[in-house]
RNA sequence: GGGCCUGUAGUCUAGUGGUUAGGACAACGCCCUUACAAGGCGUUGGCCCAGGUUCGAAUCCUGGCAGGCCCACCA
């Protein structure tokens, strides 16, 4: 018998407790020995930002995971669900520079890290406590080494292995240097990935500039937004179809304030409706501009150095910063009269997607990995992946399709893996170390010895460390394979090997281009295989239609508080009914979340009516006695739980909870459980014993099935009803089995609500309160076979 | 400019060719009924627009309109 009144959100805490001192019996991953590959469910979770508490969206999206792994746990699978925190990267860096006011730059490198470390420690576990109140079931919160602990991606052998990875790949002669154009970002002075340029409609204006033509004095206008840029400019286009500028092809133009005289050509790359039909090259003002250096092979004249100001080339604006020189030069144009006109305009800019900086187009040498080569296998390999859902493969194969250069991995930057190379000062040569596969080491050549004594090459024994490091996504996008390292107990990539694909990759729609593609790439470099069986996903929590939930607009709603404010519970419940995580954002509404303490509230009671009955009673009664009725229940129930096991499979959790929350309000509480009440209590003595008894079992076996299926959603509020009623841990029991109960009954559920509902409403029209009798109903045909359950159900006479 | 996705009651959402279009919130009416008034029962209300395919369209196709995302460009 269920002691408490009612449900009530401060039980969650007492739970938590209980499951605490088991956590390792319930959902741990200890019994890796035994482990056959085949009931391993493994997962690559993404792991949170250190130093950020986890928001809203975040929080509904591990829910859902959560979802998977309890379920998938009922199912006998081995579990693996690993907790990993992030504290790689730039970050952590902006973090430090903000809190300290320092400049990375300018202070000493190991100084500069141990700023990053102090954010680090302050940061630490600051959204796992959410997490465990959530009642997520990480396999640990516990740091360590084992497959199932937290681990951290600065751990020293999570770097040691992509370190490793990168020895291995530059082997196999897929990772080169290079000179190219990078996107560059000067306030982070690094090279950044096209993978995390963003873009930012900022303001800006058009600079309508005067320029002479050489031969024959005459002024034409060009349109800039970059006038700082002048003096880089090499050439001035427009269309080959452009009457009014065809006169000009082979001419010069004479760049105003630095005198220097370039080429007018007619190209197809100038459009004749665009600004004056004029456009001037300069290196570098955008993507196009590379394209033409490139195509005409011109000499670049850079203007801007890698602190993002302006260099000597650039004359009298040496030393400004791009947008003072923007200034500067737009008021020198003006007051010499070179500026015909200024259009105030806006335009998306490519801005870096971490800082928000400016972008700059610098040629600079980096290091590439190939990823060109091998579009054609991840195109292919991506086929054989199953998503959650299908749409969601478009976001993967738009961005493989757009993919157009090597991926620059080097970054000039601190907090993060380091390039594992040395340099001979003598003969430059290059040195990798040698690792033995299972026996691999953590380098960091800014501040270490070589492996080697002296240059294999020429005997020098001066060295020179690489200074630079790896972009952060090259870390990442080894998770599983550092997952698989664990499960494998070894850095042998022949054994890691065995452990993959992992069931499933759980992750944002917004990081597809970054973390699944890497990924995917990555892990097929490395393995030749395909990194996951499924990828499931998830869109976002808005905060209004079309509106992104956005630190900067003050509409955050804290995880944190809405778990004091409805528990914990509530929230999992609202996550799971609100909407299909994986095929669409929805909106977060305080309101809803507060309407499913409702249905807490009826279980609860459902549950309390059917406590009232000791289950002791009817444990060991013998389904072949079951009456017509409960038969008939048992069997539609059956129907129900294929359907859900079905959707939970399939990893639609919104289908299964709503058709599982209208089955047991709806059709279990209103209609079954008001038709077999009279006989259960038999007060009257009005039906035999074995009558009693079958409903009283009925009513306990769908109970039981009910709470199982919905433990996945609700574990707090279903494991305090079956540990009360049953004596038993609900997190260790297995999903429901078939209920082998046969009905020859063809009514469904919706004919007895109908029915019902039709008494009901004759009793409300006549104006007869519900207890009491009524007359002249006639049972459908039917119904007949529970004919005597609805008549003492409704007082029919 | 190109691509992808979305458009279902006042609100949030299920539903991929045949459903009386499902559920939740809100609204309204009635009811303390031996689990439940933090409740129960009931009622009202909906497929963006226009064509087309089909015996039949919320669902498929075409074209609009509106919103979101991505890519490219921005002289």
């Amino acid at each position: 018998m269920l002691k408490e009144k009612k449900w009530d959100k401060s039980f969650e805490e007492e739970i938590l407790k209980d499951w605490e001192k088991d956590w390792e019996k319930l959902y741990g991953f200890s019994n890796q020995k035994k482990l056959r590959l085949d009931e391993l469910y493994s997962i690559d979770t993404p792991p949170p930002y250190a130093n950020a508490p986890i928001h809203i969206g975040q929080a509904s999206a591990y829910i859902w995971k959560d979802f998977f792994v309890r379920y998938q746990r009922m199912k006998g699978k081995k579990v693996l669900f690993p907790l990993g925190i992030d504290r790689n990267g730039l970050p952590i860096e902006i973090a430090a520079e903000k809190k300290f006011g320092i400049s990375a730059h300018e202070i000493p490198r190991e100084k500069f890290l141990e700023y990053c470390r102090k954010i680090l420690k302050e940061a630490s576990d600051i959204s796992t406590k959410d997490f465990k109140r959530l009642g997520i079931t990480y396999n640990s919160y516990e740091k360590g080494k084992n497959a199932w602990n937290v681990y951290y991606t600065d751990d020293e052998e999570y770097r040691a292995l992509t370190q490793a990875s990168f020895i291995y790949l530059y082997k196999k002669n897929l990772i080169y240097e290079d000179v190219k154009i990078s996107n560059y970002c000067p306030r982070c002075r690094t090279t950044i990935a096209d993978a995390e340029i963003a873009y930012e409609e900022k303001p800006t204006y058009f600079n309508y500039v005067k320029f002479k033509v050489k031969e024959t004095n005459e002024e034409i206008t060009v349109a800039t937004t970059r006038p700082e840029l002048l003096g880089a400019c090499k050439a001035i286009l427009f269309n080959p179809e452009d009457k009014r500028y065809k006169h000009l092809e082979g001419k010069h133009a004479v760049i105003p304030l630095y005198e220097r005289e370039i080429k007018i050509m007619a190209h197809p790359i100038a459009e004749v409706e665009k600004g004056t039909g004029l456009v001037m090259m300069c290196s570098f003002g955008d993507y196009m501009d590379i394209l033409f250096f490139r195509e005409q092979k011109l000499d670049p004249l850079v203007l801007i150095n890698k602190e993002g100001k302006m260099n000597e080339h650039s004359g009298f604006l040496a030393g400004l910063k791009i947008k003072e020189a923007r200034e500067k030069i737009t008021k020198e144009l003006e007051e010499k009269g070179f500026i015909e006109k200024r259009e105030k305009t806006t335009h998306k800019t490519p801005v870096c997607e971490r800082c928000k900086e400016d972008l700059e187009f610098i040629e600079m040498k980096e290091f590439y990995l190939k990823q060109m080569d091998f579009l054609k296998d991840l195109r292919k390999l991506q086929k054989e992946i199953r998503f959650f859902d299908e749409k969601s493969r478009n976001i993967l194969e738009n961005w493989i399709d757009s993919v157009s250069m090597d991926w620059a991995i080097s970054r000039r930057r601190f907090y993060a893996t380091e390039i594992p190379i040395w340099y001979c000062k003598k003969c430059n040569h290059t040195i990798i170390p040698e690792q033995k596969k299972d026996e691999i080491k953590y380098y960091q050549p800014w501040k270490e010895k070589p492996p080697v004594d002296k240059c294999p090459k020429c005997g020098s024994k001066e060295f020179k460390g690489e200074q630079r490091v790896f972009d952060t996504w090259f870390d990442s996008s080894i998770s599983v394979f550092f997952l698989a390292s664990r499960l494998a107990k070894t850095t042998d990539f022949e054994k890691i090997k065995e452990y993959l694909p992992f069931t499933l990759r759980p992750q944002g729609k917004e990081i597809i281009r970054t973390w699944l593609y890497y990924t995917l790439l990555r892990v097929f470099q490395l393995t030749g295989k395909k990194a996951f069986e499924n990828v499931w996903v998830n869109y976002h929590i808005l905060v209004k239609k079309g509106e992104k939930m956005s630190k900067s607009k003050g509409e955050k709603i804290e995880p944190s508080k809405i778990i004091k404010k409805f528990g914990a519970e509530a929230f999992r419940l609202w996550s799971a009914v609100e909407g299909n995580l994986h095929k669409t954002d929805f909106i977060i509404s305080e309101k809803k979340i507060a309407a499913e303490e409702k249905f807490l509230i009826k279980l609860w009671n459902i549950s309390k009516f059917i406590s009232k009955f000791e289950w002791k009673e009817v444990e060991k009664f013998d389904e072949k006695n079951l009456v017509e009725t409960d038969k008939w229940f048992l069997a539609e129930l059956e129907k129900v739980r294929k359907k859900i096991d079905v959707s939970f499979s399939t990893y639609n959790v919104y289908r299964a909870t709503t058709e599982l929350r209208h089955f047991a309000w709806e059709y279990f509480a209103s209609h079954y459980l008001e038709m077999v009440k009279k006989r259960a209590y038999n007060t009257e003595n009005k039906f035999g014993k074995n009558d009693c008894l079958s409903a009283k079992y009925a009513l306990h076996k769908s109970l039981q099935t009910i709470l199982k299926m919905l433990y996945p959603v609700i574990p707090f509020i279903t494991y305090k009803i079956y540990k009360e009623i049953y004596g038993k841990n609900i997190c260790l029991e297995k999903f429901p089995e078939k209920i082998g109960v046969e009905s020859k009954i063809k009514a469904g559920l919706e004919e007895v609500s109908q029915f019902n509902s039709k008494v009901w409403n004759m009793k409300k029209e006549k104006g007869v309160s519900l207890k009491e009798g009524i007359s002249n109903i006639e049972i459908p045909e039917n119904l007949r076979f529970m004919e005597k359950d609805l008549r003492e159900m409704h007082n029919l006479s």
